[in-house]
DNA sequence: CCTCGCATGTAACACGTTACATGATTCA
DNA sequence: TGAATCATGTAACGTGTTACATGCGAGG
C-alpha cells in the first residue's frame, strides 16, 4: 500500500496551495498559477496535475470540495495539516536537481558542420526566441496572492538576469564567429 | 512502416559520430562524450542510447560494426551519408525548445513559508551546489576529437558564465534577505 | 582465485505531453 | 443560434531513469 514517495508536481501544487490565505483552488486554477509565474524553469501539463490531485488527496495531504455547477465538474482543494507538513520536509531536503534540455545549445555544439554563415545565422535565430523569453518573464506580474512576498520578485530577478546572460553570450559568440570569418 | 521522427537524444548521437574523422564510436563511448561535455545542458542514459542507436541502424542513419571479442559483445557505429544529411536538416530547424526542471529555485520560490533563517540557509545550500556544478564545467577539457573546433570552447564559456551568473544571483539574494532580517 | 571496476546491454517502471472528449459561458 | 473560449478531465503515447544481468580484465 505504502505510497510512492510525492514527485515533483506534487510538491508545487501543495506549494501553490499554502499561500497566506489557503485560498482553495481548482486543477485548473493551479495550472494557470504555474504558466504564469515558473514556466521559465519549472513546467507541468493538465495531464500531471488532475490525477496528482487525486493522488494527494488519497494521501490525505490535500482536501478537495466538490463544487460541480449543472453537469459541469468542478472541484477544489485545499492544503491539510498533514500536507503542510510534507511541503515543509520537502522543502528543507538538501538535493536540488537540475535537470535540463536545451535544443538550442545542442545545434551550436554541432555547428561546426555547418558553413561559417549558417552558423552565425544559427546564433542570430538563438538570440532572437531568447530575446522573446525574456520579455515574457519580464512580463510576469505577481499577483495579489504573492503581495507581500519576496520569493516570486526574486525569481523574477532571477529569470531576467539569466535570459540577459544568455542575450550577451550570443552577442559575443557572434562577434567571434565573424571576426574568424575576416581573417 | 514510415519511421517516427528520430528524437532529440537520435541527433545527439548524429553529431557525436559525425566529426572530422568519423571514428566509429560505440554506445559506450558516446555516453562518455556526452558525460564529459554537454552534461550541463543535456543528459542521456544508456536505456536511451543503445536501443536509439539500433533504431538509427534499422532508419540506416548509422552502420554498426559487430567488435565482440570472445563471448562480449562490442558493437561500433558510424555515420551514413543519410545521417549526415538527417543530421544537418536538424540542425538548420529553427524552433529550440528548452526543458528544465530546476529543483533548487522551486524550493526558494516556496521558502517564504520558512523562516528567515532558514531561508538564507537554503539560498546559502544553493549556491554551494552551484559552486560545485561551475567546478565541474571548468574541469571539462576538450579532447583531441574536438581540436580546432570553435564551438565547444563557446559553450563551456557559456556553462562557465551562466553558472558564475547563478552564483552572483545567490549572494545577491542572500545579502537582501539579511538586510530585511535586521530592518 | 576472488573481487572490483569496466563495458554492454535490457526490462520494468516513472514521468510528461498530446490529443481528445465534454459541458458551460459569452458574445456577435 | 452558432462559434469561440473557458473549464475539467482522461487515455494513449513517447521519453527517460533505475535496477538488474552478464562477461571480461586487472590487481591483490
Amino acid at each position: 500500500m505504502n505510497a510512492a514517495r510525492p514527485s515533483n508536481v506534487a510538491h508545487v501544487i501543495l506549494g501553490f496551495l499554502s499561500t497566506k490565505e489557503d485560498t482553495p483552488k481548482s486543477g485548473y486554477d493551479i495550472k494557470q498559477l504555474i504558466d504564469k509565474s515558473v514556466c521559465f524553469f519549472f513546467a507541468a501539463s493538465y495531464g500531471q496535475i488532475y490525477p496528482e490531485l487525486k493522488k494527494l488527496t488519497a494521501a490525505g495531504l490535500v482536501e478537495g470540495t466538490d463544487e460541480a455547477t449543472g453537469g459541469r465538474a468542478r472541484t477544489t482543494y485545499k492544503i491539510t495539516e498533514s500536507g503542510r507538513a510534507t511541503l515543509r520536509s520537502w522543502l528543507l531536503e538538501d538535493e536540488n536537481r537540475v535537470e535540463m534540455r536545451d535544443q538550442g545549445l545542442l545545434r551550436i555544439l554541432f555547428a561546426d558542420t555547418l558553413s561559417p554563415a549558417e552558423r552565425v545565422e544559427k546564433l542570430r535565430q538563438l538570440r532572437g526566441q531568447r530575446v522573446a523569453d525574456l520579455a515574457e518573464v519580464e512580463a510576469i506580474e505577481i499577483g495579489p496572492e504573492g503581495d507581500g512576498l519576496l520569493m516570486p520578485e526574486l525569481l523574477i530577478d532571477y529569470g531576467v538576469g539569466m535570459h540577459r546572460y544568455e542575450i550577451d553570450w550570443c552577442d559575443r559568440a557572434i562577434a567571434r564567429l565573424e571576426k574568424d570569418a575576416d581573417a
